[in-house]
DNA sequence: AAAAGAATATGATAATTGTCATGTTTTGCG
DNA sequence: CGCAAAACATGACAATTATCATATTCTTTT
């Protein structure tokens, strides 16, 4: 089950692609596999990480406690995403805290690697910086769908997004289970709140459920409530 | 007026101190020097952009209109800010607008020189990733504070990040001066309730205004309010 | 200086959302 | 299996915020 960076086929889908052979034998030879069961932490808000974790599967929120008890997701990182990089390269404590949704298995790759390789190959720095610019695209759409957007829509663009991101399985549920409370928290709502929309929605046809487990019905019509129609 | 890049201070600011002499002169010969005035653009969102801005005095605004007309802004970039790097590092397409929130002096510096000196200079480009690191924590922040505290507690923290980020004249004003409008589409709110608020603030005496300009008369009261006491 | 047009201000009201209370169902576990 | 705990669900109500209407003040233009 443990493997060798250079044959892995997670490394496409991030910033590890651009890494040169000899770079990734480095990482490979550094790295720690760990496997993270449902429920547990990868780290905390306000922890110095001295590495990344790399996402070989299972899926992690990375989230944020306010002050009144509520936290807030602000991402979902799934296979292939890298996570902790912002804070390593800014070489900051984390703003935020991550927790496995499901059983992970993920990569720890020590800084060491991350700061030196970016010092010396240019391509790999770049192609952080594109995926961090990415970041921070979707982290303004964030902002403006937030402030702009009803708890309704955002629910329902929610939806979309896990079909989007997670996909589906043969029966047509979304693959990516989320409880309600963990939906109210990418949502930013209460969790009564967003479990009377999911009621609404299912009465209204544009979702079917099956305990946790949810199916999009009618994504035109989620589309067009989350577009405010 | 216009000067040599290699002696401006701003640059000190922001990720162009970490360009080497040859490099800052080849941005120097290149970059273009424009005023923009009040309520005039920078660059609209969706646009293209072929290179970056880079503040000399003046404030911009960074802003995305939704749908039902209103538009958010997103960050607020003063002197030494860099304008536009996201979109020109991930070559895409703008997601924000720029407009001068007041007279700007600005320097257009073409992509080529910030694409190249990212490819030949490690510094430069673990600079810009540092920049775009701290941004992002931001941008994570914002997202919670807007789904998490109240519009009163956020127009408190608008005011303290007001004060915090472009200090105070003599008098003790704000030196940023804002419509009730542009403080509303920062915050979140529509402007009425934004108006509101700042009548409430002002009788409780947290505030004191004087037309549009806003002076902060008990910053231990706000900063109480912000956290939700 | 007068008129026109913004921007600011405030009231009244409606819509949205949060909170608390209380069941019901599901899940985990000895 | 059966029990406890957690998650889900829904009602009743309160708090927050948006919207619409309408003044009032400030700014700009002529």
């Amino acid at each position: 089950m443990e493997s060798r960076c250079e044959n892995c086929i997670v490394r496409q889908f991030n910033s590890l692609r651009a890494m040169t052979k000899d770079e990734l034998k480095k990482v490979s030879d550094a790295k720690v596999y760990k496997k993270i069961k449902k429920g547990d932490p990868l780290f905390e808000e306000g922890q110095k990480l001295d590495g990344v974790f790399c996402v070989r599967d299972g899926v992690s929120k990375l989230s944020k406690l306010s002050t009144n008890g509520k936290d807030q997701v602000v991402k979902l990182a799934t296979k292939g995403s890298v996570i902790g990089q912002r804070s390593v390269i800014a070489e900051e404590h984390t703003n935020l805290s991550a927790v496995a949704v499901n059983d992970m298995e993920v990569c720890f790759v020590p800084k060491e690697n991350i700061l030196s390789t970016l010092q010396r190959n240019p391509d790999f720095a770049v192609e952080v910086l594109r995926h961090m610019a990415h970041d921070l695209k979707e982290a303004d759409d964030v902002i403006v769908n937030m402030s702009q957007k009803t708890v309704k829509q955002r629910v329902a663009e929610a939806f979309l997004y896990l079909k989007q991101n997670f996909g589906e399985d043969k029966n047509g549920f979304l693959r990516l289970t989320l409880s309600r409370e963990d939906i109210a928290n990418v949502v930013g709502t209460a969790t009564e709140s967003c479990i009377r929309i999911i009621s609404e929605f299912k009465k209204k046809g544009f979702i079917d459920t099956s305990g946790k487990k949810i199916k999009i019905a009618d994504e035109r019509g989620l589309k067009d409530l989350a577009q405010g129609f």
